[in-house]
DNA sequence: TACAATAAATAGTAACTAGTTACTATCAAA
DNA sequence: TTTGATAGTAACTAGTTACTATTTATTGTA
């Protein structure tokens, strides 16, 4: 295996390989499960080989934050493009459809690496360009989706994000519930969000 | 020190500083930083003073969750009381004081414990029980201080549980921003909030 | 005061941690 | 085919983890 390899693909190929399996180790783990050891037999490798890429194991951690940063943007986009497409896209569809993505294993591992930037001081140094390049390039490509009337209020930015927060907020509280409860509060929380997003005016300063 | 006390005002005394100590390793250094010897040197004991009175260490921290439960329930009221008498009380008065308490040491205690439930089975399955008490005491005692009309709109409980989410998501998206940042954020979305909560009605089923 | 019972401290254990080392395997250019 | 650089491995280090067995300190009771 790995043969006739150029060195240049044998080594892209070894850090996409650290990049998945830290991923894979923020989702079942946690940020604490996130050792070189699970990493590396994750990915198939040594130890080792980390440190012929990377001089410390914060620094793969971070270049895999960098990753995920536009891996899951674009993860929405790829799942919203169709349903817009169809012509049975509407504001309650992207809705939906973000309360989905908001659920999957990348923005597990994304939620990990912010709860740990709270405590980690050099994580969260490292982190705060990537969370704001994030933001940036979540309202740049969410303009090409979302429907005008809600993309053109005075104050979308903050709402946006505000109902990212709020759906982030709610999976969290969700870890220790059972799944029928988790499932009769995401309904609430999805009609709920969609309600104020819908009738939502701009929100002026008190 | 410690003269003159009985056995049981020993034990008493030893276990609340421990609980105490969990809290504050908690807060500083998140669920990974929740290592008995860090826990016993913050407390002023030794490791085995903890393994004297809990058979585990993961038995402590849930003693401890289970405390916070109810402390973080009446810190909030104990807050919002004395308003309330200074007639001074109205919902965004409330939901101030709210977004205010989340952001103490308590509950950034509890969202460590909740993120931590989520790749940790044991941990998860003993804070269900605890989870569910905390909902139920905090929607119980806000009946008591919250207004009428907001009280009584059919949705309650949902809509209290999706405000004390809204907060806790924006909370944890501001772990990587800078003070400004943070300030302004705050600030449009607590006018976001009461405006919610103020104009919101019965959400119907779709 | 003697003696039992409990509380807490001390000093271990095996299993883990991030990172280093000496080494071998592969690649690429001359 | 020789030469030098890069990629990857296995075994190691020094320190940390939860937990335990043993010892010492304190309290309760006769």
């Amino acid at each position: 295996m790995n043969q006739s390899l150029s060195q240049a693909e044998r080594t892209a190929n070894t850090i996409n390989k650290l990049n998945e399996a830290v991923i894979e180790k923020l989702v079942t783990l946690g940020y604490s499960g996130c050792t070189t050891q699970k990493i590396a037999a994750e990915a198939g490798l040594s130890t080792g080989a980390i440190f012929r890429h990377f001089e410390t194991l914060q620094e793969l951690i971070i270049d895999t934050a960098d990753k995920l940063s536009t891996w899951m943007v674009d993860d929405y986009h790829n799942k919203i493009a169709p349903l817009k497409n169809k012509g049975v896209f509407e504001l309650d569809t992207s809705m939906e459809a973000l309360y989905d993505v908001m659920q999957s294993p990348m923005h597990y591992a994304w939620l990990e690496l912010l709860i740990a930037s709270r405590t980690n001081e050099s994580l969260r140094e490292a982190m705060q360009p990537i969370v704001r390049k994030n933001r940036d390039y979540a309202l740049q490509r969410s303009r090409e989706y979302l429907p005008d009337f809600f993309v053109n209020q005075p104050d979308f930015e903050h709402l946006l994000e505000s109902l990212l927060m709020q759906i982030r907020g709610d999976m969290m509280h969700q870890f220790a519930l059972s799944e029928q409860e988790i499932k009769e509060k995401g309904e609430f929380h999805m009609r709920y969000i969609s309600m104020m997003t819908c009738s939502s005016k701009s929100v002026q300063p008190s």
